[in-house]
DNA sequence: GACCAGGCACATC
DNA sequence: GATGTGCATGGT
């Protein structure tokens, strides 16, 4: 008989674990670079939200009181190397103006609200979506909520672990059903989720030498 | 030159 | 509720 997905998800952590170690994810950053890197990373590689944030640093703009103040106009300007800089940085203004209004401008100050009311407060920013508010409930807040991503479905799918026509909510109760309700290890988990993805579990598998290459899975040529 | 990258809102059916 | 489209830069 075979073991249950929860089983599988459980020795795919493990596995993950032992070939890339702790991924440390944010570390060093602040949660509001954190914040900051969540909305520009939108459909877009980190390696452009780090110059956009770096560009950011340079102005002075890693700060919600100035980009407060600072006109929609320059904050694009300084983050075009993300790509979709108008709609990205309204979406900044719009969370700032949202931080505001609900903490003052500090991230600090919503460190004892609940993690069920504080998504919902959160989804209700114009270019705020599950991810989004995810990623920064997670990494920014060190609220227990699993992140779904691009990588999440494709690993998720590739290894038959759910259907392919599996949605965000079906991802993240796969996810949370299976594992136990740790903030840390959710971190974890998505940060490998991401570095197997680039590495092997591309649109293109690159199946060979995978650290799950031993969990049951499509080939490349499955359109995931 | 096509395809991809840690999505989201909005229009339309 | 499901599906299609615009948004934009930089790497492969």
């Amino acid at each position: 008989m075979a073991q249950s997905t929860a089983e599988t998800l459980r020795e795919m952590y493990a596995a993950l674990m032992e070939a890339y170690g702790p991924q440390a994810w944010w570390p060093g950053e602040t949660p509001t670079e954190v914040v900051i890197g969540a909305i520009l990373t939108q459909n877009t590689s980190w390696k452009n939200v780090e110059r956009a944030i770096a560009r950011l640093r340079s102005a002075g703009a890693l700060d919600w009181g100035r980009l407060r103040d600072l006109p929609a106009e320059e904050v694009a300007e300084l983050i075009r190397p993300a790509g979709y800089f108008n709609v990205k940085a309204r979406r900044l203004k719009n969370f700032v103006a949202w931080l505001f209004a609900e903490a003052g401008g500090d991230l600090a100050g919503l460190a004892d609200r609940d993690v069920g009311s504080l998504r919902e407060s959160l989804l209700s920013i114009s270019g705020v979506g599950r991810e989004t508010a995810d990623a920064i409930l997670l990494y920014a807040l060190g609220k227990t909520t699993f992140v779904v991503d691009a990588y999440t479905a494709r690993v998720a799918k590739r290894h038959r672990l759910i259907d392919v026509e599996a949605g965000y909510d079906e991802l993240k109760e796969l996810f949370e059903g299976a594992l136990p309700a740790d903030a840390a290890m959710f971190n974890e988990y998505h940060a490998l989720i991401v570095e197997v993805g680039k590495r092997h579990c591309k649109p293109r598998a690159q199946c060979a030498g995978c650290p799950l290459e031993r969990f049951p899975h499509a080939e490349s040529g499955d359109e995931l």
